[in-house]
DNA sequence: TCAAAAGTGTTGACCCTACACCCATGG
DNA sequence: CCATGGGTGTAGGGTCAACACTTTTGA
């Protein structure tokens, strides 16, 4: 049901308010050994030069999230991200110029293998628990999206695409601990993403990080689609 | 971040599209039996007399939240309903009178404890698997609201104010059951919510549904708040 | 031969599930 | 005395967390 002049019988949807809407795209990435986030420098008034999320108006003929899609791509190159909802923020005066509401979506991606092709913007990837303060409410979004990041990686198998196609135990180890700034035991770890098999285990070996070498994993989607009924549960 | 005209430095929001936004309530009930669904009669073309979530535009001056709670009681009388966002909407032609982009609320009420003031709308509780097919996209909102409310029930004591404030065990399984369309075997069940330990038992007993009379509980708000680092996790 | 990372198993505690019978009472 | 709903306990299996030592090999 949408509504204006409330109680009408007839209705006119043009004498109600209309309002900027925008959407502000929180990318994750990891390199191996953190989970970051990709910041660009705002690059008009107001807090000009200040850190903050990609971020664009959304236009009349596209949904929030292709409005996602070309702003990401436009401020920094990145193509075909699949972003996901995290909020709505309505505060009034959450940007000063103008009533502006802001739909929050994120993305967690593999650094190595997307490149920030438009430096215009001095697009940027800092450390989640460094990351410079940002502009309006955006540090408010990143902790909403830090949120849901974990909540999705507690109940779904994300990010095998953050690391290599092949991949060792360890990596993916730092991974999860990226994304739940906290430490496992190795062996439990172990035990429990074997526990979901999900994952090939190759012959071959990972001899860059260290004298004996790591066995190299592979994610099997197979597998994975044959456990997708079971519920998967990663606690932290 | 912001930006319309992209990569433009010097910039002004004007230029940029507005659009409609709306808020779309979906308002849970329980009547001690089912999961019920707050629907309202549409007043206005098009899909004059469908049956409709309570929904409304957005003012300028308010936020989202506010928005909701505004059309909420002008629908329905419903006060001081707090709710929580599900998610925003914004396919194109999902309103087809004009573009119109809309975040979902819920809320989980007491039926008996809320009296629907209003009845200029018709406004009428239908159980959930019953409900009539909604206009639009609104069914869609219904799903996500679900998903959301069964979300937060398995991870937090919710729906205790959706009971008397003197409950039977039978009740609150018959709540949790009603969420989770589903049933439990009561002695599990009540070992579960005895393990929460965030209840009082009293000594006074229900006469009203049986001869033995079954034991009266109350939702005991300090020990909920001792247990509250303690992780809740009731899974259907 | 040593340093550095990889690999590996077990035990105890807890938790969850499945399951069936007696109790109290009003009629 | 009986029909109805209320109440109760346990045993077995599975899961999780804690925990330390051995292996490999390049330098």
């Amino acid at each position: 049901m949408e509504s204006g002049n409330e109680h009408a019988t007839t209705y006119q949807y043009h004498a109600e308010d209309k309002v900027l809407l925008a959407v502000d795209c929180i990318i994750f990435g990891f390199d191996q050994e953190d989970l970051k986030i990709l910041l660009i420098k705002r690059g008009f008034e107001p807090e000009k030069g200040k850190w903050s999320l990609v971020g664009g108006f959304l236009k009349k003929e596209e949904t929030l999230e292709d409005a996602a899609t070309r702003i990401l791509k436009s401020y920094t190159g990145l193509d075909d991200i699949y972003m996901e909802q995290v909020d709505t923020f309505s505060e009034v005066n959450r940007d000063p110029v103008e009533r502006t509401v802001s739909t929050a979506y994120y993305a967690l991606i593999n650094i190595k293998e997307h490149s920030i092709s438009n430096k215009q913007f001095s697009a940027n990837w800092f450390s989640v628990s460094k990351a410079p303060h940002l502009i309006f409410d955006h540090d408010k979004m990143v902790q909403h999206a830090l949120r849901r990041l974990r909540n999705r990686a507690a109940t779904e198998p994300i990010g095998f695409d953050l690391l290599p196609e092949k991949f060792t135990m360890r990596q993916l180890q730092k991974l999860y601990e990226a994304i739940w700034d906290t430490q496992f035991d190795k062996r439990n770890f172990i035990n429990k993403i074997h526990a979901m098999n999900i994952l090939d285990k190759l012959a071959e070996k990972d001899m860059t990080t260290s004298r004996k070498g790591s066995f190299l994993y592979k994610f099997d989607a197979e597998k994975s689609k044959a456990q997708n009924d079971k519920s998967f549960d990663f606690k932290g």
